[in-house]
DNA sequence: ATCTTTTTGTTTAATAATTAACGAATTAAT
DNA sequence: ATTAATTCGTTAATTATTAAACAAAAAGAT
């Protein structure tokens, strides 16, 4: 569903602030490629393709493309995320601190049982039914779904209802939404089962 | 890299458990593909590649299909992993109950600083000097990653030494590995702004 | 027993994604 | 100023993935 160059213009964007951390205010294809684990001329497809342009034989100015990454990406204002299940992987998350230099904000969670959330956090808890009183107030369009499997298609209908556009899915099942909601899926056990696999049939080679 | 029939593969398997607990015994490609959120083209195709068979007319047998499959992916025997960075993703999943059920075992944590694991959890922690040894006597294979940005690429190698062939990443870096070790990626950040920037095209339509 | 309906499984077609190829531009050197 | 060496950017070719089409098999109805 998602795109699979943009995916790699996010991976390039992490790279090339990377680099220029480190100093360097011009980058080859061949250099962000082997960073990425990419060829070189999907490097440049990709740019191309987003109208991101360098000079040839000198490169791509580091600051430049990351300029129109950051308009493709609309980095320049702050999205603002709900998240909704406060166990493990919620609290973790909200615990989490890259999202703010990301221009990411978490402004509220969810649970049955708000009280998980600890008092001296600077995120608010509620209780599910808040969802769309949140979304509406706060204008927000992403949301995260990390509650258990039982609760999880019912939150999904929750937030499509109070208008979140996008919804990353921590919960192990398919989560059925409106054709104009995106949802993105992360299952660790899947992609560890995924790589069990693939290593066991490496082996056999 | 890992293909997407296999995952699909993994998907199905999921999805077939629960409708086995519903107490279905057979199921059709269509049923399938809906709750998957693929074609039935796609399940028909995709089985079919890893010769599972069903009967004409009278769709897929969900034990055999599932007995197939659990044998495709070694799901007979344990799969140890180990985790490192006991911050905060690490300790979500070590928490996780989700692994034994379906025969994945966290064998062990590391951590440069171990005490971060309370004494009450059920998995010893260790420096991660320690991974080669753990590595080593529990015959472990996956490895997950969930260290900070800065010491990923250090405890990939040590991992990849130690006889690690497949690694989950959860670091916001491409680990530099050899080709008969696999990395997957799994990138919070990555998902959300991915998920912003199709949300705002969407929009625009 | 034959015909109809349904659903699989494979083959063929279409689309998407990646890789390769190569001309054009730019810099540096002679 | 001309030549050589790089590196981009686009077009073409390949490969991978998904969708469509349809024959064959099985079940049920007549």
């Amino acid at each position: 569903m998602i795109k699979k160059n943009i995916q790699r213009i996010i991976q390039y964007r992490m790279c090339l602030l990377r680099f220029q951390n480190l100093g360097f205010e011009r980058i080859f294809s061949y250099t962000l490629a082997q960073e990425i684990g990419v060829s070189p001329e999907q490097v440049r497809k990709d740019f191309s393709q987003f109208h991101l342009r360098g000079n040839k034989k000198a490169g791509y100015l580091i600051q430049d493309i990351l300029d129109q990454i950051n308009e493709l990406l609309h980095k320049e204002d702050i999205h603002k995320i709900i998240m909704a299940g406060l166990g493990n992987i919620g609290k973790a998350l909200i615990q989490y601190k890259g999202f703010a230099k990301r221009n990411m904000q978490l402004v509220a969670g969810f649970d049955i049982n708000p009280a998980k959330l600890k008092k001296n956090c600077r995120i608010p808890a509620f209780h599910p039914d808040k969802i769309p009183e949140v979304v509406k107030k706060e204008q927000v369009r992403i949301g995260i779904i990390a509650v258990p499997e039982q609760a999880a298609q019912e939150v999904c209908n929750i937030m499509v209802d109070a208008g979140i556009k996008g919804i990353l899915n921590f919960a192990p099942v398919i989560l059925k939404a409106p054709s104009d909601v995106v949802v993105q899926n992360i299952s660790v056990c899947a992609e560890l089962e995924a790589l069990i696999y693939v290593t066991r049939k490496n082996e056999e080679k």
